[in-house]
DNA sequence: GTCTATATCGGGATAGAC
DNA sequence: GTCTATCCCGATATAGAC
């Protein structure tokens, strides 16, 4: 029928929206790459999608949905903090490694749009799990805080903590070609980097956190 | 004279396309806006450099400049691995924090022209210090796998362990937005985070290079 | 809904006077 | 070397036929 169709071609111009976006940025994308990209005419983009801005919007957000849901769950699991901290590494890894252009792209438009794609992302953020009490770094931090109250992280800050294990987990992907080229690796070279990192992570949470004997 | 003259509007129109490609991109980046914040008109932009395209070459270059030397400097310091770790984050954070906008932009620019800016990239890291034996990532990385030999860092790999630091001292200004979004910090709170950053780092190596006695 | 044709504008680049 | 005026293309967006 004709709705099916509808949204389907919806759908099409949304992944290829997507692959030009977060290949290009939105000052870089042209919306006749995405036409094509989708295997019809500019028109066509502008009849299901208002604008190249409302086209972004969309990108944006359903970028942000399909890599935050399962890290969201992953902190809610009752757990003593440290394993749960290697559970948010392995789970946020994942995450960005199935989708690992996902990064530098939010983090460019974050940084051009001042603030006005924060609300957008925070709204996002929130939207991932909707019944939770908050927003997964958060409940992280809480967490942190009260394991700090028992001495536990000896002297790191809960928020350091946090931004490290992020910044490991991602770095990676955002400095992908800086990576190799100051490192000298090539694609099958950094891909065993990429297989090693999460153990890595890990063995810089069991020095953070010393097993107590 | 004539020549004062010159250059000084060609400084003018360098600081004036930095501060635009560096917030904007080469993508979102405008020639009148450069022409603009330089206080001249276009016309200029294209007789002191040929295109849009050499000026963001010239800019690019000259952010890398900027910052590399004092790191590569320090690196070559002779020193035990770990305090030379301890030297590297201090002088790379303090770089990076002097000019905090020029990490995503190389990451952002790197990733976009896909491999045709690395060279470019390398080729201004080995102009950085004229006779260094490499660059400075290959500098750490020999002397990390000397110490690994010894059974020095545990089981951090080199490479990973070089990542984790880059990573620890780059990501909060690539991410600033997101991770003040997700944190909830003020202008503020995120400068103090700053302010105890370098420290915090020195923490995670003194927990993965413990001290013998 | 999908296409072709076109309006409209903005941006990079150049010509030419001074 | 610096300006004004202009060229010309490319990009978003819309009109209108089918």
């Amino acid at each position: 029928m004709a709705n099916t169709r509808d949204a389907d071609t919806a759908r099409r111009i949304l992944e290829a929206a997507r692959k030009v976006f977060l290949e290009k940025g939105m000052a870089g994308a042209r919306m006749q790459e995405i036409a094509d990209e989708a295997g019809i005419n500019k028109a066509m983009l502008h009849y299901y999608f208002r604008s190249k801005e409302q086209l972004f919007r969309q990108v944006f957000e359903e970028a942000l949905a399909d890599m935050m849901p399962k890290v969201h769950a992953a902190v809610l699991q009752p757990m003593r903090i440290k394993d749960k901290l290697k559970t948010f590494v392995r789970v946020y890894f994942e995450q960005v490694r199935a989708h690992p252009v996902v990064p530098l792209f939010v983090l460019h438009e974050l940084h051009r749009s001042g603030a006005s794609l924060a609300e957008v992302f925070v709204e996002q953020m929130k939207q991932a799990v909707p019944r939770a009490p908050g927003l997964f770094p958060q409940i992280l931090l809480d967490e942190l805080r009260a394991a700090a109250a028992r001495g536990e992280p000896g002297a790191h800050k809960p928020d350091h903590l946090l931004v490290s294990l992020m910044a490991m987990c991602v770095f990676p992907f955002v400095a992908r070609p800086m990576i190799c080229a100051l490192m000298g690796m090539d694609e099958a070279a950094f891909e065993r980097f990429l297989d090693e990192r999460v153990s890595q992570v890990e063995l810089f949470l069991d020095s953070v956190f010393p097993e107590e004997r």
